[in-house]
DNA sequence: CATGAATGAGACTTCATTCAT
DNA sequence: AATGAATGAAGTCTCATTCAT
């Protein structure tokens, strides 16, 4: 006996996504939501309290994604970055288009803002643990790993940034070149 | 020839900006505006075509600041860094929130999707020149100057956003210990 | 013939005053109906053709206790006030409201109107009873005890108006003074 | 150079009390007022920030109405009686409609409650200063001058909720016997 | 230059009602 | 007998835009 509810609420959630990443925050339309979905907008009402419900049911569902893609990745920190280059960046500028509006948004939403800030702890914290692992300890004395994974985390989102916005921009190569400096890096902690 | 409408207009643009940051995407309104203004909506309608154009010379205003701040940034990096820092950091989390809130815009509309590529290339290109002339060359074999240049642009944007969205982010140790990054690897370049 | 579905529609009808009373006319929903009731609305459809029937039905009920109320009122005339006073204002302010939201509905609805002006018409008969057990004759001459009765029945409302309305109505003074009233026209018919 | 705005917005007031009259609270919808006024829905918007602002202002028209209409009744007290029956009872179905519909959405609505026990109060006092110049001093022993202001603004209210509900109510019959019932207590208090 | 008034399209939201289960 | 899901019409409200003054 599956539950009917849950899977049509999961769909809704779905043609929500679709439609802030496509149709920007500016048209992200209930009208246009219930279309996506094939249903009503009273039925999107039905399952949501406001349209601000769906936003923040979006970025629950985000952030479990998120937790789950990166508690796998505690294997070797480029694995992460390469698997992140692939199933982020490359293939998914749909996942980056949602997150950095839900960003945006939640510049002027509290409770938007507090999840955002959740995912970005969480994802610096599973960068952390992976570092830790490729690493063992820091490359450079004063520069803690913590620092480190923060700031690799910053470069996956700056460049996550540069890939939506410059149309042409060569993302392969520079996850081979983020290799090779982490691969320096390494070495020069011995 | 006099310009009493540049005056006025820049007035609108400065309040237009107010009202993006404070307000969000959804609720930049241009009887938002007109009252950060002071003036009246029809005002507006004087001196912009559409709310569109607002946005348009909004980039663009920004577009020459973010030039300008740069075309002077052609000492050392370091002191770039720091510069940015104090100047983009610490006191303009406005100007973060204005350029990200367009960049989300952008992602679904072309104008502005455009200036923004450009405004991220020149950003690029100033950074590349700085490094140019703090490093000479890369530290490490294989990756381009052009690319550390990215890269740390990618990085002051992602740090930015950290800082934007973690209430207490200790933005100033990360610029220490970056400085300490940048200097270990000029000396590995050596 | 055990009607289970009776003692339903009985706690449904409860449930319907309720809203109105506490929510008032303009959010006099069947979903709050169904919330109060502890049903879904569905079930109120079971049980109601529509929405405006159990309006309807909520007038029939009150109908009767109003019957049943004025026709136990048969003794003397100031007792009934007394019993009013105690039964409807004091306690009963939630008969009151309903009794005048009622009304006001009515206003714009035909079948409602018609009922609680029969309502009015039977209240004014119980009352014209009374009197004349209590007066035999009108106190005044040219005033007969139908328009007493009357006068009497819509001083009862307009009591009731000022009690609801104004938070500090002291009606438990008003309704000694009124004794005093009676009294003395009885006294002046003699 | 008469204010233009302020003739528009008396007549989307005007408007609006036709609508809540004719249609009723539940059919009280802006479109209506809007196609009363023969405006479009967004003008009401210009002149009044929600649809509850409307019935205030609605509410305070009256009570400027109310005010002027009893201050000038400090004549004789059948004068007022037969004048508010003339302009009110007979003449204005309408003026009465209006007022208990105002009562019974106060049921639910402070602020529209307060202004309501306002007019009530203040068509007390404008009693209590008429029956004053008419009676001097109170007919009846432990009834006071103020009571028997509350009971005849009672029965105004009463009776003109009989004749609003009531379709062959002979408003003017009551009101002689009414005039001789006033008469004899007069005589009485001697 | 600037404004106040007005507009109409479209946004979010509510709600009576229906229906398969 | 009851329910949960869905609907569509209609309601309140917002907003970019226009225009006479």
């Amino acid at each position: 006996m599956a539950k009917p509810t849950g899977i049509a609420k999961a769909e809704l959630l779905t043609a929500a996504k679709q439609c802030l990443v496509h149709n920007g925050i500016e048209k992200f339309t209930l009208k246009a939501v219930a279309e996506q979905a094939g249903v009503t907008q009273g039925t999107i009402y039905y399952h949501f309290k406001t349209k601000e419900q769906i936003l923040l049911e979006i970025i629950q569902s985000i952030c479990e994604d998120s937790w789950s893609e990166l508690s796998v990745a505690s294997k070797e920190f480029i694995q992460i970055a390469l698997q992140s280059a692939k199933s982020r960046y490359e293939n998914n500028v749909f996942y980056h288009k949602l997150y950095f509006t839900l960003i945006v948004i939640g510049f002027n939403n509290p409770s938007i803002k507090q999840q955002i800030a959740d995912i970005l702890k969480s994802e610096n914290e599973s960068l952390f643990k992976a570092l830790t692992k490729l690493w063992e300890k820091s490359p450079i004395e004063g520069v803690s790993l913590e620092s480190w994974s923060i700031f690799f985390n910053a470069l996956m989102d700056g460049l996550a940034l540069q890939v939506m916005v410059l149309e042409d921009f060569p993302i392969d190569q520079f996850y081979e070149e983020l290799e090779k400096i982490v691969i320096t890096l390494y070495q020069l902690g011995k």
